[in-house]
DNA sequence: GTATTTTCGACTTTATTGTTAAAATATTCT
DNA sequence: AGAATATTTTAACAATAAAGTCGAAAATAC
């Protein structure tokens, strides 16, 4: 009787493939029903329409892309170590998860006030995250002391200036030393010396 | 005045690129037309429809394998070299065209006797030039006398065998074993001791 | 300037897609 | 077993999107 979460789960995971290779638009019901070895309609019993299962995807990506950041930066004691780490967590996974972002920010209805309300709640708990990294750092008198939500909030908006080349040159080493720059500056601007 | 088989050839550019990613299916007029800043009418201008520009693709990339063919098997003297070279790049040319026949096979209408003809065609030119290896092979008594025209006739279904995994599965250094292997298993037969 | 080539927007036609409701089938419970 | 519930299928249909047409405007050649 808890078939319907798993069956929920397969259908969001076929739909996963399906969004990320042909975005949003490209991708028919049809698409995911015969993936799924499923009738078209079958869909609808789990699935209020095909928002909904693009909204299922999402989070479910959201999700993953949080544990891989929780996975990547436990263990790691020293916090600039650890910032760096999870900036270029953050920007690898994103390049996996960006296909959908980019399939769906060139389709100017209803869709995008979702996309961008979740990013929005994304954005913030990705501030929190950063500034608490930082906030070690203070602590262990590693970074000068400074205004760490002002701090934080500044490297979420250079990490989202960052994605926006993702979409276009996807070279994974030039984008690590993008991101080994950005963390250069930022800290020789942050650590004491 | 000749600006047409110019524009003609970028449409087929445009049009490549778009097939191969999304295959005949998903790929629109409109998004050509799109690739290529033309309004979509303007595309007929050039092709009668859809299918035109499906045809000239297939041809224009048919011209390609054909090329690579040639370019990476001439200088190769010893014939053993050159088949398995021919092999090689065949079927990782292959890979990348695969996508094409791939969306195509499974509609089943008026496409599939265009694509098959092409392809017995292509079936026939191979089996000639895999025949002409083998002759080459025989005359520098370097393989058995045998019958040359089986024999390459054998080795096109063996790579056409090869080509349906392929579409599953990506691997190319899976893919690089397996010819590997198949051109052993057939040397030893082949070669004298 | 006129003739020719090329582009494009506005349409029409055709095919696909999303969605729904209801019927059919399978599964679980008593 | 058979009632109750859960799932899948079928068939329909409106909405949307796509292919393809046509005439006329731009651009270019003559």
């Amino acid at each position: 009787m808890k078939k319907k979460e798993t069956v929920k789960q397969e259908i969001i995971e076929a739909a996963r493939q399906l969004f990320s290779r042909y975005g949003f638009r490209k991708t028919t019901m049809e698409d995911i029903a015969r993936v799924t070895h499923k009738g078209k309609s079958s869909l609808y019993y789990y699935f209020r329409n095909k928002e909904e299962v693009f909204r299922a995807v999402i989070i479910h990506e959201a999700s993953i892309l949080r544990k891989a950041l929780k996975d990547a930066t436990t263990g790691i004691s020293d916090p600039a170590e650890k910032l760096e780490k999870y900036m270029k967590v953050r920007m690898h996974t994103m390049k996996e998860l960006i296909n959908y972002y980019d399939a769906v920010e060139h389709e100017y209805d209803s869709h995008y006030s979702f996309v961008d309300r979740l990013r929005d709640q994304f954005d913030q708990d990705e501030a929190q995250a950063i500034r608490s990294i930082l906030d070690e750092g203070v602590e262990q008198d590693k970074f000068q002391a400074l205004d760490t939500e002002l701090a934080a909030n500044t490297l979420v908006i250079a990490m989202k200036g960052l994605e926006y080349p993702l979409v276009w040159k996807g070279s994974a080493q030039n984008l690590d030393k993008r991101i080994q720059k950005i963390v250069k500056i930022l800290f020789y601007g942050l650590l004491k010396r």
